[in-house]
DNA sequence: GGCGGATCCGGGTATATACACGCATCAAGA
DNA sequence: TCTTGATGCGTGTATATACCCGGATCCGCC
């Protein structure tokens, strides 16, 4: 029973689920949740070193890394460098923007979703209670 | 600011962080909590099939099975044949009974850990609210 | 006994994510 | 200017996880 207990297990399965619910609504776009949640952040900093994003996203950042690449393949950002030239540096391009402009209905579709199912009042207090884990 | 309300990311970095405290509880037994709560459950199934162990714990039959040889790997379980020759039986060798009887109350810590900090009421309250997701 | 559909698994491929290592570059001091 | 330590990256490796495909096996029906 410790298994249907567990709180990592019960969030590893809940995340999935969630995850996949934001992935199929972007799937049009052809980028899934982590991409354009990172997309969004680059947008927010650019230009901005790997290092400082990963600081900000929270993520390791060889994780960022490679993440990004992905996203110059799919032409969405580019990667150059700065004065520094170890610094890599990332800028968002025309088509990245464009996926933004477009995926942001989406995003908020899937986003009333869920508030719609929970309630506002849960969904306030799931996103309270993830921050104090 | 999207980016801090979305729920898919919230529960992302939430997961990351829960499944941190319970890697580094079961750490000195050398098994996270992913392959401790596998065990559990294919301890409680034993013996079972992959098809089946991945029904049971909602992942895809393909990440089971791979998850399940690192546990043959490490020794902890053992992959045989059933009457089914297409069937891959899992069964729990003594060392991976071991694991499970030392990692009980470490996995146990972490638990209460989180419930203290949380308090009970929220504990419930969160569990409740993963799963309505 | 033999065929076709159903089932079970393994492996390929792709993203998510972390940690450790090694290389290049920078910056500050001798 | 040269040495050193700090900083920024990329890559290797490992687990987590999914989807798809192909091969093996099983089973029911003819």
């Amino acid at each position: 029973m410790s298994n249907d207990t567990c709180h990592c297990i019960l969030l590893r399965k809940a995340t999935r689920k969630v995850s996949s619910y934001y992935d199929e609504a972007l799937a049009p776009l052809g980028v899934n949740i982590g991409q354009f949640s990172l997309l969004r952040n680059i947008r927010r900093m650019e230009p901005v070193s790997l290092t400082d994003l990963a600081h900000k996203v929270e993520l390791d950042r060889s994780t960022v890394g490679r993440n990004a690449k992905v996203l110059e393949r799919m032409g969405l950002i580019a990667i150059g460098h700065g004065e520094d030239q170890r610094e890599a540096v990332l800028t968002i391009t025309p088509k990245g923007r464009e996926i933004l402009e477009k995926g942001a209905p989406l995003w908020d579709g899937v986003q009333d979703d869920i508030e719609a199912r929970l309630g506002h009042e849960k969904a306030r207090q799931l996103q309270d209670l993830l921050a104090e884990l």
